[in-house]
DNA sequence: GAAAAGCGTAGCCATCAGTCTACAGTCTGG
DNA sequence: CCAGACTGTAGACTGATGGCTACGCTTTTC
């Protein structure tokens, strides 16, 4: 609860995370993961959009660490690399809410 | 630290907050009030971009809710107006940096 | 009252982000 | 081997975002 200055670097480390979490679609498929892993099949239908565009949103997703992949043969599943993003998201929304 | 499944509506807005605070710039602004009140002067100064700048990272600040303002004559004053908010930055920080 | 300080905003431009379509690659089932 | 399912990616388009300059407004100072 201190709340130091941060040095730059950090500053747009967190920024970038924080930002990975900001889209609606993205916040939506943490909230899903967060219940368990899920197929990118089960994720599409969940969130309701293209193949294409999930596909690319959890790629970013990937890219800033939120996230973890795992391949079966034709298949990929996702998950939650952090359980303690959960609890980001869920401070979130007892904040804001 | 449940997880339901949010409603659209929660979903934009929650994203939409942090999306406000995703910004190098602005996550920065938000540490620094974290120390409590700064001046439109200081906050230039210690952000180190032009007042130009620093006013509209403000103002999307004030419509996203997470500062408030206070004028004394021709100076502002910004505040955080939850403080709950800087727990979520230290989360944020404890569990990324 | 005039000049200067402190802020906000409009207008412009460059860049990024989000989405779609189309296609390519990989695996499964027959 | 072939058809089809599943996924990733490249390219193009559109809208949003970020930054600057310039200007206008209010307040202070002289």
């Amino acid at each position: 609860m201190q709340n130091p200055i941060l040095p730059e670097r950090e500053i747009q480390q967190l920024s970038g995370v924080i930002k990975a979490m900001s889209h609606p679609l993205r916040y939506k498929i943490i909230c899903l993961l967060g219940r368990g892993e899920m197929s990118m099949q089960n994720l599409v239908k969940a969130i309701n959009t293209s193949h294409s565009n999930a596909s690319q949103h959890l790629a970013l997703l990937q890219d800033s660490g939120l996230v973890l992949v795992r391949r079966v043969a034709s298949r990929v599943y996702f998950r939650i690399r952090d359980q303690r993003t959960l609890r980001l998201l869920a401070m979130s929304h007892h904040v804001f809410a």
